[in-house]
RNA sequence: GGCCCCUUAGUCAAACGGCUAAGACGUCGCCCUCUCACGGCGAAGAUAUGGGUUCGAUUCCCGUAGGGGUCACCA
């Protein structure tokens, strides 16, 4: 066979050799130690949470080293393809921080354009340089053409590939691959001028040299080191639109675009045979490898799954939803990254996570359960150490968009939310009320609208309970200072029979109908509608003494 | 089914082949001059399993089990 001939038969327009494309892509002036890296989506929907994952490891080593982090789109599957879904990806990976210094971007008039000189980064607009490839593939010999005409194509279309592989009978479905690749390798010349003459279209396939029985060493820097055994099928390198499989691109791009590290679920150990034997044909040097475990949940019978798109904690919108601040979910996933991290940002709570000195071998090998509530921990540290403004800001946005009538309460009174916000926040032990915005309303909802929520718990007389507050709007001075309104509570206490003093109370409490405790209790729900709220004088000095006093004088009457 | 990866408490995880197997989250208890929160103290809770190498194994080797992944003209 006339190799030569192949080439040209098969792609007599590309005139352009490897050479050619070396010269156009140079390798990248970097200093010593910088790290390429890429995230490579395709555009068939939203980032969800084990896509964010290992685009912030990408991120983190190339903005630790000095080196690069770009986007590349790999949208060679146009049947997939969802409209929108690549500039949601790249708005939603800004929300979170990633930023890519090179790549495809949203230009100013909102479409995507590209940025860098290693484009297109467009996989679909990458065509003529996979061609040169391919056509230098056949004609040393190292992949053919397999032609198929339009209507078994049709037919391969139809099917539903997926179901169908699962019904099969694997023992036999291989022993059927293997004769039919034996059938296509032996394609001649002639049947090849045939079937182009009548205009059939092919897909190329890779000639494997590959036994299965041998296996190639490789050091991949996550799970250390493997033997891979070497690939023996013709997999395809091009659709018969003559756009590459994923195989394919990734080793043109890869190597082209100077990527040093690629970091993938390890959902892609099984074809890594693959990528080796490819990189070899072509003459590339391969990058290092990071295969990352794949995030996990639990599903009904317990069992750890894979966390796929439709799980609740998939869709990175699902956390904007549900109310968790991206520098939440950004130091939640450092914790899961580097079990060491923790330890680092106790010592280091006021640097971001950048500083953190990010290290490829404290990264584990094995998959980790999602934990919400890791998160939630993570997220009331992180928001604790926000300041009044801050939060304001962040949680006014979000009920903004989430809860508008709320919003709009808070986009209101400016002020008077940040007092709120105030409380509590800024010393050494800051309260850690809110893992997410959505715990806003019901923690604050009452400075704005009074709604009882909850009711007196025990057993406590009804004239006993209005006499106790009858006493308190008696002495009740908004001039007081914590001493002075605490003093008047305990006050209270007394006259109503009650013990004024927990530690005398709790030595016997059968002495006592009730404490001082108990009178709080009437007051906060009285003022709050909640049993639960922050310190009760700090309360009414925020709301004042007017509304504090409607608030108890409306709960005499109603009681 | 073939092949590949993984396995320390409920979860995330430390431990040159060498102290009683860290720590964090969660759970439970006690304490902290009003609840909640914060904080403090404490408790329960783990090396999947069987062999081997070794004076000594969570660590190294082999088997078993369990879990995960993959086997497309998808990525």
């Amino acid at each position: 066979m006339d190799y030569q001939k192949l080439a040209e038969l098969l792609f007599p327009g590309v005139t352009q050799t490897p050479a050619d494309m070396e010269a156009k892509f140079p390798p990248r002036n970097l200093p010593e130690g910088a790290k390429v890296t890429r995230f490579a989506p395709s555009p068939t929907g939203f980032v969800h949470f084990g896509g964010l994952f290992p685009t912030t490891i990408g991120e983190r080593l190339a903005h630790q080293s000095g080196g690069v982090l770009y986007l590349r789109i790999e949208d060679t599957d146009a049947k997939r393809e969802v409209d929108g879904a690549a500039e949601g990806l790249i708005k939603t990976l800004a929300h979170y921080g990633i930023h890519f210094d090179e790549g495809a971007v949203i230009g100013e008039d909102g479409n995507i354009c590209d940025k860098g000189i290693y484009g297109p980064y467009r996989q679909s607009q990458r065509g003529p340089i996979y061609h040169v490839y391919a056509k230098q593939l056949v004609s040393e010999g190292k992949a053919y053409p397999v032609f198929t005409t339009q209507e078994e194509l049709d037919a391969l279309n139809a099917v539903d590939k997926k179901a169908e592989i699962k019904a099969k009978d694997w023992h036999e479905d291989q022993t059927a691959q293997k004769e039919a690749m034996l059938k296509a390798r032996a394609i001649t010349m002639e049947e090849v001028e045939e079937n182009l003459k009548a205009g059939n279209p092919f897909v190329l396939r890779l000639l494997a040299d590959g036994d299965p029985e041998k296996k190639t060493p490789f050091t991949d820097l996550i799970k250390g080191k493997l033997e891979i055994p070497e690939n023996d099928e013709d997999f395809v390198l091009l659709k018969s639109d003559g756009i590459p499989t994923y195989h394919f691109a990734h080793a043109v791009d890869d190597h082209l675009m100077g990527t040093t590290h690629v970091i993938r679920g390890e959902e892609w150990l099984p074809s890594l045979a693959k990528h080796i034997m490819l990189f070899r044909y072509l003459g590339f040097r391969m990058p290092k490898y990071m295969h990352i475990a794949q995030i996990m949940r639990l599903d009904e019978n317990g069992n750890k799954k894979k966390l796929s798109k439709r799980d609740m904690g998939a869709n990175m919108d699902d956390y904007s939803r549900m109310g968790y601040a991206p520098a939440c979910v950004c130091e939640y996933i450092m914790t899961l990254l580097n079990s060491n991290y923790e330890e680092w940002h106790m010592q280091n709570a006021d640097k971001p996570y950048t500083d953190f000195p990010f290290n490829i071998k404290k990264m584990s090998s094995s998959g980790c359960l999602f934990d919400f509530n890791k998160l939630n921990d993570v997220s009331k540290n992180v928001i604790s150490r926000m300041s009044a403004d801050e939060v304001y800001e962040q949680a006014t946005a979000w009920a903004l968009e989430f809860d508008p009538e709320f919003g709009k309460k808070l986009a209101a009174t400016p002020d008077f939310a940040k007092t709120i916000f105030a409380i509590g926040r800024g010393g050494k032990k800051p309260r850690k009320d809110f893992a997410t915005w959505a715990d806003v309303k019901p923690y604050m909802g009452f400075f704005y609208d009074y709604e009882q929520i909850d009711t007196f718990a025990g057993e406590h007389d009804q004239e006993t309970v209005k006499k106790a507050l009858s006493l308190f709007l008696g002495s009740y001075d908004p001039a007081d200072d914590m001493n002075g309104w605490f003093e008047k509570v305990k006050a209270v206490a007394r006259e109503i029979g009650y013990c004024d003093d927990m530690k005398a109370y709790k030595a016997d409490p059968t002495a006592f109908p009730g404490n001082i405790a108990d009178v709080s209790m009437f007051l906060r729900v009285a003022v709050t509608g909640k049993l639960n709220a922050p310190d009760l004088y700090t309360v009414m000095q925020i709301l004042g003494e007017a509304e504090t006093r409607a608030r108890i004088e409306n709960m005499i009457q109603t009681i």
